[in-house]
DNA sequence: CAGGATCCCTTCCGATACTG
DNA sequence: CAGTATCGGAAGGGATCCTG
């Protein structure tokens, strides 16, 4: 269960959705470089975990509107801690990157 | 920088080190199914965030003791607070996954 | 004990083409 | 528009053997 919290995309598209209701290509475009393919694989296992609703409004051409429930409220709390955290922490990762960089350098230089 | 809190055992080992520093070996008993080869990987990246720390007993044979450090320790309560929404909710997901399962079965079926 | 190196099989995923 | 189907390359990761 945590694998699908630790998916790249789930985090991201769950993101999105929690600034309201998307359709497909909406969340498409809000999500940088995600794929049709994983787009949809990724909402139809968010669907199943029951995270989120889909709406089919029978229009011509078709839209489909994907919106968080409450199972998908009620974790974006937790979620956005974390991504608090890690907002505020990142420059903290890449300076330890930098130091960890060049220990490996000096230590296993010639 | 998700993606890495997203990697499947990066996760199980820092709760493991949360519970205090942990040897290698140790570390591959508490995290079940992990093998060595991913525990060095794991670990060679939260060292190179700065989570952890490696320290070496020049012992004969050798022993080292991975801990977290002052990162580590502030995203444990973020992380933690994931978790424990996961435990809360991991039924409610199941019973979604059974639905979703039986809409399929009755949606596509002859 | 801790971990590097190699092999090799599996899974992931992007590109492309097609459909209702 | 919102998907589905298929293919092929890239990456993940286990098993095994080797070293300090």
């Amino acid at each position: 269960m945590l694998d699908r919290l630790g998916d790249k995309w789930t985090t991201l598209v769950l993101l999105v959705l929690a600034g309201g209701p998307r359709r497909f290509s909406a969340l498409g475009r809000a999500v940088p470089d995600i794929s049709k393919r994983m787009l949809t694989q990724t909402l139809r296992e968010l669907e199943r975990d029951g995270f989120v609703t889909r709406h089919v409004f029978p229009t011509k051409p078709p839209s489909v509107e994907y919106r968080l429930d409450a199972l998908g409220h009620s974790m974006l709390e937790p979620l956005a801690a974390l991504v608090a955290w890690a907002e505020r922490n990142h420059a903290a990762v890449a300076a330890a990157r930098t130091r960890y960089a060049a220990s490996e350098a000096a230590g296993h230089g010639p």
